[in-house]
Formats: C-alpha cells, sequence, structure tokens
DNA sequence: CCTATAGATCGGTGTGAGCA
DNA sequence: TGCTCACACCGATCTATAGG
C-alpha cells in the first residue's frame, strides 16, 4: 500500500451520489487519456478484460463495482497473456489509481452471496475509482485529442513552411543572390535536427517558429536585393533620359 | 496437501535511438 | 538503409503465504 493507493481509495469512497457512465465510452475516454494517465496499452488490454467481467454496461455504485475473475479467467478476456504479465499490469493500473485491489483474507476474489442469490460481498478488484475519477479522465481525454490535432495542424504547417524554406534557399542559390546562406542552410539543418528524437507539441511548436522566422529572413533578403536591382535598373534609364 | 495469489529473479525478445 | 546498443518488457520459474 502507497499513499498514492491510499489516496486513490478515499477519492472511490467519494463518489457522487447517482453518478453512472457507460463502461466502453468511459473506457474508450480512458485509451484517449492513456499518456496521461500514466499506463501501457498492455495494461489497458487488462482493463478492457477486467470491465467485461462487469456485468452491466453501465458502471454504478448501486449495482456494486468490484470485480472477481480468478487469473485464469482475466488471462483467457486478456488475448492469453501470461499470469507473471497480467499481475504486472494489474499493478500498473492499481498505481495508476484507476482500479484498486479489495483483498479477501486468503487474497482469492471470490463473491459471498446472501440467501437470495445476491451478491452480500466480493473480493478483487473494485472499478470504483473509474467512476469517482469520471470527470477528470473525460477532460484529460478531451485534452488529449486536442493537443494531438494541435500537434497535427503544426506539424502540417511546420512542413509546407520547411518545403518554402528549402526551395527558397536553393533558389537563392541558383541565381547566385547576395547573402549568407551557408549560415542560413546551417539553421535550417539544425532546426530538421531537433526534431530527430519523439518532439513533442512544443518542440514541434518551437521549430515551427524557428522556421518561420528563417523563412522571413530569406525573403526579406530577396526582397531588399530586387529593390536594389530595381533602383538600378531605374538609375541607368534616368543615366539613358540624361543623355 | 491442494489451490490461489503476490512478488522476486533471470534470461530472452522487441523496439527505438544513434550512427555510418 | 542497415547495423549496433541500450533499455523496457515479457514469460518462466521459484518462494512465501493463507484458507480449506
Amino acid at each position: 500500500m502507497t499513499l498514492g493507493m491510499l489516496a486513490s481509495q478515499q477519492l472511490a469512497e467519494e463518489i457522487e451520489p447517482g453518478i453512472t457512465r457507460n463502461k466502453w465510452t468511459l473506457f474508450r475516454a480512458i485509451c484517449d487519456a492513456r499518456p496521461a494517465l500514466g499506463v501501457t496499452d498492455r495494461a489497458l488490454t487488462v482493463l478492457d478484460a477486467l470491465l467485461t467481467f462487469y456485468p452491466d454496461n453501465e458502471l454504478s455504485q448501486e449495482r456494486g463495482l468490484i470485480v472477481f475473475p480468478s487469473n485464469a479467467q482475466l488471462s483467457i478476456r486478456a488475448r492469453g497473456m501470461t499470469a507473471a504479465t497480467l499481475r504486472r499490469h494489474l499493478a500498473v493500473l492499481v498505481d495508476a489509481g484507476l482500479i484498486l485491489r479489495k483483498d479477501s483474507a486468503n487474497a482469492k476474489r471470490y463473491a459471498r452471496r446472501d440467501r437470495a442469490g445476491d451478491v452480500a460481498e466480493a473480493f478483487g478488484f473494485s472499478v470504483a475509482p473509474l467512476l469517482a475519477r469520471a470527470t477528470e479522465i473525460e477532460a484529460l481525454a478531451a485534452q488529449a485529442v486536442a493537443d494531438r490535432e494541435l500537434m497535427r495542424i503544426t506539424r502540417e504547417r511546420l512542413t509546407i513552411c520547411r518545403r518554402d524554406v528549402a526551395k527558397l534557399i536553393a533558389a537563392a542559390l541558383e541565381e547566385g543572390a547576395d547573402g549568407d546562406w551557408e549560415k542560413i542552410t546551417c539553421m535550417f539543418r539544425e532546426i530538421v535536427a531537433g526534431l530527430r528524437v519523439r518532439p513533442g507539441l512544443s518542440t514541434w511548436r518551437f521549430a515551427l517558429d524557428e522556421m518561420s522566422f528563417v523563412r522571413e529572413e530569406i525573403v526579406n533578403q530577396l526582397e531588399t536585393q530586387t529593390k536594389t536591382q530595381k533602383m538600378h535598373a531605374n538609375e541607368s534609364q534616368i543615366e539613358r533620359h540624361i543623355q
């Protein structure tokens, strides 16, 4: 038991009364928010398997939130994952505060039923943290989706800008335009090199800013040169007029 | 003793980064 | 593009614990 686990246990005890969620909709939100929640895709396979043992599609405190599959059954529904790996990922899910262990005296998972055949007490895993954190998980998922979209747009803009810069440099060199093109090419390469190791949104944004700056620099330089050439042309016309 | 589980360890494997 | 290396992850195995 860690302090984090204690915190999620306390959180699970504070579920808003009447709150329910469709387990598969919530699961999809967890998949979207996966990086923020600190769980791996294999851990989500285990969570998926765990949720199949919850009898209803709607998670609610009234129906109980404990699932009690044996590791063998869990392994079957987790696409044949071996017991050791299963245990590891269950521990990951507990650490991430998505499920809670509700251990029996002998650490076995089972449900004790009353005379009517209803589950009186169950030992296994509680999915209560999912319900307690539903709003937080949905917000994280929405943020993750928005971030991915922003990243896609930023990458797209950077690709266009990068292509522009490459073409402008090539054109400037071909025309023999004045300017330190070696330095600009170096800057261009440095920006591209910065994107080699798994760039995040901030890296893409920074690269886009830098690349836009380089493009502006090139355009300014080429424009200044064009103006100067025009001026020279005008001057020679004036000269001819004088003659 | 059997069953069920958790946890630790160790060797094998897959994957991504870095480089030529 | 292909290679090497480091790292993370996986599966097998063993030990310990506890109830029936």
